[in-house]
DNA sequence: TTCCTCTAGTCCTATAGAGGAATAGAGGTT
DNA sequence: AACCTCTATTCCTCTATAGGACTAGAGGAA
């Protein structure tokens, strides 16, 4: 969580070590998203090693999806890709295959001790302060999705002064902007039961309806999880859509 | 489908070039799944490039999972991960997440003529000849997912001789021993609905018992459409989990 | 304004080579 | 048999360097 001392490991290969030391200037925001790191050569000189060496390590973040390369221009710290998010992680598509693109609206706030599963999910201390909002999303007016998000309290406070309106439609661009944390993976987990009274409230639905349930563990750049996820859809109404390796 | 003469493009890199060129020795089989290919020293030799450049090469198809490099051995061409293919593409869980290891029954073999869902799928003419196979699979003897499996009919003609109690539990490795064919990625889209009768009959359940529709397109290494299947499934047994970016 | 040229900065491609680390196998020792 | 040592083979790490390609921006020409 704090910027930590480097665990710098003497026994691994100067390009690992130097991944690891690029990567904890993100994580610390030493490096911002969206902006560009020193050029390689001096980077290069800064540590001590040859160019390639530091191409090496860059290339490693970079697949890992915490750089971005542009020849010509520099060397990015990517920001998450909102433009895309949706494609990346909102994967539910309409009947014929496009992509649906929902309104959101927040419903409630509040902070509350983590039961063990959510605890459990976000690697925190049983009991430790979460923040739980709940939200519905919307397509065309209709509502499509009710969401119970979880986030650790305090990484994400700001969010705690922060009125409905401004939340905009997606979190993650809000997670960046407002504390500064950037989804970098998922896990999700779909199955298929019933609704707890207030989704079934929510979305206008009988509470014997079939529903899919979606959980989704976020991830940042350090593996660490940031938030979990719990969302509720009508199933005749969801259609899921991965890609696989 | 036939082995091109290389339509190798000047104006790539030479490393993206021996990219298409090793890649073209995997496709048409003259670098076989689980053997080694010639050192990178002998490559670069042989094609008149600096070992580096070879090296890059071969990372590039690392990366995509074709190829696989072993320090002190030698580098290989990857064979479909049989051990994790359950991990990578079946990916149903029970109540508490640990992957379920269904036992498979072949129900039926038929050739027909594709129709237009399963030609597009495939990338195949409406109407040409397709194999198809219909299958069942158990955990514990009890029935947990009815398929539809669809292959062109050349590539896997070897399949229609093989007497059913020799197909297995898993169709891919099938794919690779007897027809030489390696599944590389897929796609999965779920959705929820009704089954077919043909389908509830098999599952043991009625035709109104909601129902998980997993639909996977898997392809080669070259992306080309090896399969298309459809499986249907009880939706409360039903658990997917996935690990996205 | 619009277009072109030039330049500085940055990443990309490619080469060459030295030394290290991991593996497999041969052969010897206990 | 079990263990060790030695060697050949192979991939890995790291250095050093040269030229190319792409971008952005400054400045000048039409």
């Amino acid at each position: 969580m704090t910027a930590q001392v480097l665990p710098l490991d003497d026994r691994l290969p100067r390009y690992q070590q130097l991944r690891d030391l690029f990567a904890a200037a993100v994580a610390d925001g030493r490096w911002r998203p969206g902006e560009a790191i020193p050029p390689e050569d001096s980077l290069a000189e800064q540590h001590g090693v040859a160019v390639g060496t530091v191409r090496k390590a860059l290339a490693v973040l970079v697949t890992e999806g915490m750089l971005e390369r542009r020849q010509g221009r520099g060397t990015f710290v990517r920001r998450g890709n909102f433009g895309n998010a949706l494609a990346r992680f909102f994967r539910m598509t309409d009947a014929k295959g496009r992509p649906m693109r929902p309104v959101s609206r927040i419903l409630s706030r509040k902070v509350l001790p983590a039961d063990a599963e959510v605890a459990e999910h976000l690697g925190v201390a049983d009991g430790a302060p979460i923040i739980a909002l709940t939200r519905l999303r919307l397509v065309d007016g209709a509502p499509l999705l009710f969401e119970e998000v979880h986030l650790p309290r305090d990484p994400f406070a700001a969010l705690l002064d922060l009125p409905f309106a401004e939340f905009g439609d997606l979190l993650y661009p809000l997670y960046e902007t407002a504390c500064g944390r950037v989804v970098a993976s998922a896990r999700e987990t779909i199955r298929f039961g019933q609704p707890p009274a207030a989704a079934a409230a929510e979305l206008g639905i009988d509470a014997g309806v079939p529903t899919a349930i979606i959980d989704r563990i976020a991830f940042g750049f350090d593996q660490a999880p940031l938030e979990f996820r719990r969302s509720y859809g009508p199933a005749e109404r969801f259609s899921y859509s991965i890609d696989i390796r």
